[in-house]
DNA sequence: ACAAACGTTGCATAGGGATGCAGTCGAGCA
DNA sequence: TGCTCGACTGCATCCCTATGCAACGTTTGT
């Protein structure tokens, strides 16, 4: 067997920058043990008053600040929370990424942000992230498809997403009523006055959406109605404004018309009056979904519905904390906002 | 002295969860050293391609990814950079945000997001992360008051801003030349045939918004223009609203609006055709700062700046990685972006 | 055939902090 | 005064990975 031991060896570690002041520095400052140190920094930790002053003194001294990073390594926890959100451009996203943060930090938690382009990319950043020792992964991403849930599951951290194919032990979901929204849109679009309805799209295959677009066929069917037009956006302004042209292109199109989401339904006004010289609430009423800020600025007063973040949010870290979790998803009923986009 | 060595305690951690295998467990299912698992694992660690193979055959098995956590702990580096923002809301946070995301993530780095409310909050939020270690912060807040810049620079961590009224060898900053800019809106304005100027501020105080008012008013110096009405917003959509009511309340207004940014811009559109009956490019010309998305939309079409997030953030991540800086400021040209809120 | 050179591997330890255990010291009690 | 109890404290380890060094086996050179 080889070499004996030896000591006093030399690193000549690379680029190694200037590390900041241990618990050891701070110890041998106070003329305390590294025990000590660590006990008056540790949250219940216990300490006399006359110790923990000379050590608090000591450490102000130094400037030093416990490595969180190391303490997770004993306790098993980072502290840190993963939120991967998918583009930022959309301002719900970017609201959704608030709520989440400002709970988190208000917790005492960090916040890992990951920028995804979509579940799959989910899966990879969710790979990356468990190398991080992240607490759990939050997301405003909807998960659909069953592979990738089940490659999440194998991470053993609990996820939440909003909308998923499959829930299970780490997989849990909280997720707006969408399907309930959708029959109210297409009651208080009938109520309204319309009478022939459309429906713009978003990118197929994502679960929010087909849950909006079939709660809103389903509250026409309630209604006697089994016609609905349909044109497919992309979640953004140009999307409608584009999914309106082909609507409208060849003769009359819907009075009545949902959209996905804001940005779509604000698309689809612009096109409507710039195009065709619609009038939004007077010859087509437009609805929204989400409540984004400019949803309620005077070229639009969209009706939409809000979700309610925050409790979307608080339901997050409630799912998110549990131990074990039966696999159901957990839905918040959204709230409809009228406006003038759908007042006659 | 006390207590002599004694060994096969047994832990009673609290809740502790069920750890993830660590390197450990994977040499022994591997029949190698833990060195081996290291240095598999470790970019440019050498192992003979037997050894490796059977290293990741374990890891495969058991689910194994190499903690970064305590990686960091014998590198000296986290990996992880702050990313700062204040209030999503605004859509040009949001975008700056998801610039500074992309970017690092792409270079294999992970971002710790902080929601600060100002300037004085990111002093106590940089102190919280430097407990974690992390290699930079970068923020699209600009840091005015000299003292939190000060405190900023004990941390002994580089720090990128978006305008700092002293930079030194910690603060760092780069910005657009929003001075620059505010020259050309004056001049651009009076080239449309603006006659009677008014600026809409933001909260006063910070440095963008002073720098933005003072190239406007050399701007319209330059031209032999001394007269420049101002009221003050709240960097929304409403305080844009209300700060027209107050321009113009009390007989005839400006015909030529710059707004500090774009939401103001559009908020002070909104309000002169609402409450004044005022058309916009025909009665008054409107511009502001940003290009948000919405800006380009049909109700506004507003002339705007456009600060190059891309080269911004590229530039941050340069101050960011440098080892030594002269304390002066990265100044980025930002572009003009001319559309109908300008144009009779 | 022998030595030197090379490529790999394992050992031991560092890095910062948390904690079980045992020992110290002072206070309270009989 | 003597003893028990309790409050602290320090020691020794552990968490997980990276890495300097020495030892090993193999290949190459002469």
């Amino acid at each position: 067997m080889p070499c004996t031991a030896r000591k006093g060896r030399r690193r000549t570690r690379q680029v190694t920058r200037k590390r900041p002041p241990s618990s050891i520095a701070v110890a041998r400052l106070a003329g305390v043990s590294q025990s000590a140190v660590s006990r008056t920094f540790t949250p219940g930790g216990i300490a006399s008053p006359a110790t923990r002053a000379k050590v608090l003194a000591a450490a102000e001294a130094l400037g030093y600040r416990p490595n969180l990073l190391s303490r997770s390594l004993t306790t098993g926890r980072s502290g840190i929370v993963a939120v991967a959100v998918g583009g930022l451009a959309n301002p719900f996203h970017a609201m959704a990424l608030e709520s989440f943060a400002e709970g988190l930090q208000r917790t005492g938690r960090q916040v890992m942000l990951v920028v995804v382009a979509d579940e799959w990319a989910l899966g990879s950043a969710v790979e990356l992230l468990s190398g991080y020792q992240v607490d759990a992964v939050l997301t405003s991403l909807s998960v659909n498809a069953t592979d990738v849930a089940e490659a999440l599951a194998r991470f053993a951290v609990p996820i939440v997403t909003m909308n998923s194919a499959v829930t299970s032990r780490w997989v849990r979901t909280v997720a707006a009523d969408d399907h309930g929204a959708g029959v109210a849109i297409a009651k208080h679009l009938h109520a309204q006055g319309a009478r022939r309805f459309g429906y713009i799209a978003g990118r197929s295959g994502t679960l929010a959406q087909e849950r909006r677009e079939a709660g809103f066929r389903q509250g026409l069917a309630e209604l006697g109605i089994a016609e609905c037009a349909r044109a497919q956006g992309d979640h953004h302004h140009g999307g409608g404004s584009a999914a309106v042209r082909a609507l409208y292109a060849s003769g009359t199109g819907p009075d009545g018309l949902f959209c996905l989401n804001d940005l779509t339904a604000m698309g689809a006004i612009d096109a409507l009056r710039e195009d065709f010289g619609l009038r939004c609430p007077e010859d087509v009423l437009v609805a929204g979904y989400d409540n984004v800020a400019a949803s309620a600025w005077p070229p639009y007063r969209l009706t939409t519905v809000d979700v309610g973040l925050d409790r979307i949010a608080a339901q997050a870290f409630a799912l998110m904390e549990a131990e074990e979790v039966e696999p159901s998803e957990v839905l918040v009923r959204p709230h409809l906002v009228t406006r003038a986009s759908t007042r006659c």
